[in-house]
DNA sequence: GATTTAAACGAAAACGTTTTCGATTTTGTT
DNA sequence: AACAAAATCGAAAACGTTTTCGTTTAAATC
């Protein structure tokens, strides 16, 4: 019943545990006879290595931490879906731990795989993170860390991007281009960065193009979760509000929908009254009717990269060789839908 | 920095590595001062406990290991997040790992998580999967392992699951309620159980209301991965076959949605000229249109009930008093929507 | 003050592996 | 046959913790 042991195996063989160890790793000085011995009564004994006592040798786990905010999401999924399937290519395996949007929570996370001694740490930011000691406490141990989609610029490490505001840009850009003149804004949640550059990317679009910018356009959500619910709201605040609007530019599909649920239930007729764009591309939005044009965001893309750079700073630092943080940033795609009126 | 150990404590205190580790853990044979003294250093200190050389030394990793057909789902990222939700609580970490409903990898992965040495597994079978010998090596090897969703019934360990038999009865004699007499069943890939017996309630439903069993209308899928490509195939073959049918009662959300689609391609008005029932209400289902009648299936309290079974029986083995395998069923729930007629 | 009891501490083994370095054996060369 | 070189092996330390059991010290009892 107990897992069998190099000693045992050593015994059975009667040959030292250390000359066993070697000949499982193909070490040069172990003859082909022991080797093929050893490997064979391995084989026959199911033996497997104890990663626990193998872990403590080498210092490293061969595992990663993931820390997300929501699970249950189509482009995270999608990332996690992206990161796992890289991992299990290079044999590592990926913890993971969802943040719940929350600071307090991601903190503790932090901790928890540091203590836990991963050999580096994916992570995109809960919407409430405004203080980074956490982030660089992983840093000052030197354990790679690699930022996705969500993340702060400030700290010092990798970071897998899109270019939010020329995403942003393009989708204001596609509004103005099919002939809307007041195009508002669901820009969900205040602080993490990519809210803040898809905001900027729709304002400079607005001013190239000479259309005026109006903050009242803009609608904020302080809710730590974007959802649905956030996009009926904030469509409905709309239509008490400016009965002017012919265009939205959505922060995300997800809000993007329940706006389209809302604009559906009062009778306004998407494109013709008002077009609406969304961001993310969730598959929902392929299915839905009108069907949303939205920006793709390639969520299993930036998974196995933001792994393959993980992946490189791990070997790099082993190496003592470290590397300087590098961002990348992926490309995106005007997805163009029925929501949005041809010219 | 390098971590702190007990050993630097020890020697900083000028006592000995063993006292340290008694006291951080109140053994009642430290004196309070010196409590005190190591808990204060300890933290000054930040020593977090190496978990490689607890782990070898109390053999286990307080880490479990979850293997899913596929992530990004709305079902099965429900059941993650419950999964680790309620693992958070215990202090349990999660390996998460995809089969891709591939048999050969759901072994790999059982393999490579029994040599990880995780304290238990959870796991929905691949699609594919018909030989067991890798889950009773689980088994064997006395590790708990616990099943959801896609179970074998042969294999002797703890299963949450739905009566999958009773809601599809449901759902079928929900389309019978409202009139219909040629009702098509879209059942999927041939090998799950569930897949099996939503089949089986669906046929139990015709024939207790009298109405006859048409295996022609009964549609199967070989396709690995039952998607949104998949319903609109099918709904294409209905058409093209089977003018007459006035309802489908079909096993996933995502092929009744791909259903839809093509229906409302086509020009077939649902409900008037067909109800579609659904299984498993994916959040879509609530925003497509026509919304769509299914059946709820908890996902998230799946997640949280398998964790709680499976900590019980990690529990269990450890204090030596393994306990017999459990079944838990949790309840469904039809969901009446736009998708099937009122009477 | 001698003895018993309780309180506080520590030495050492163990968990299973990896790796260094020295020892032994074999082979090759003259 | 003697020696050098190469091939093969193993002893032992180390990784950091937990836990058993014995030892010391302090307090309590007579």
């Amino acid at each position: 019943m107990k897992p069998v042991t190099l000693k045992e195996i050593a015994e059975q063989l009667n040959i030292s545990v250390t000359t066993v160890s070697k000949a499982l790793k193909d070490y040069p000085d172990v003859s082909k006879k022991t080797k093929g011995l050893v490997k064979e009564l391995a084989k026959t004994l199911n033996y497997k290595p104890n990663t626990f006592a193998v872990n403590l040798r080498t210092k490293e786990s061969k595992t990663i931490g993931l820390i997300i905010p929501v699970i249950v999401h189509h482009f995270f999924s999608n990332v996690i879906k992206g990161i796992i399937s890289q991992a299990e290519k290079k044999g590592y395996l990926v913890i993971i731990l969802q943040s719940n949007e929350s600071y307090d929570l991601e903190k503790k996370q932090i901790d928890l795989l540091l203590s836990q001694r991963v050999d580096g740490i994916i992570i995109s930011l809960a919407n409430g993170t405004a203080n980074f000691n956490h982030l660089n406490e992983v840093l000052a141990q030197d354990k790679p860390l690699v930022m996705f989609d969500k993340i702060a610029k400030i700290v010092k490490c990798s970071k897998i991007i899109i270019d939010d505001r020329k995403a942003a840009y393009t989708a204001t850009q596609h509004l103005i281009d099919i002939g809307c003149k007041r195009i508002a804004h669901f820009r969900g949640a205040l602080l993490p960065q990519n809210s803040i550059d898809r905001f900027l990317g729709y304002k400079k679009a607005l001013l190239d193009n000479n259309l005026p910018y109006d903050p009242s356009l803009v609608y904020i959500c302080e809710c730590g979760d974007m959802s649905f619910e956030e996009g009926k709201k904030n469509a409905q605040l709309l239509l008490k509000d400016h009965n002017d609007v012919d265009g939205v530019f959505i922060n995300t599909d997800l809000v993007a929908i329940g706006a389209l649920t809302e604009f559906n239930k009062q009778g306004v007729k998407i494109p013709e009254d008002i077009s609406v764009v969304g961001f993310s591309n969730w598959f929902m939005s392929s299915v839905i009717s009108p069907t949303l044009t939205t920006i793709d965001q390639p969520g299993f893309k930036m998974g196995k990269t933001a792994f393959k750079q993980l992946y490189k700073e791990i070997k790099a630092i082993k190496n003592k060789k470290p590397k300087a943080p590098k961002i990348i940033t992926l490309e995106t795609e005007l997805i163009k839908r029925e929501s949005t009126r041809t010219i």
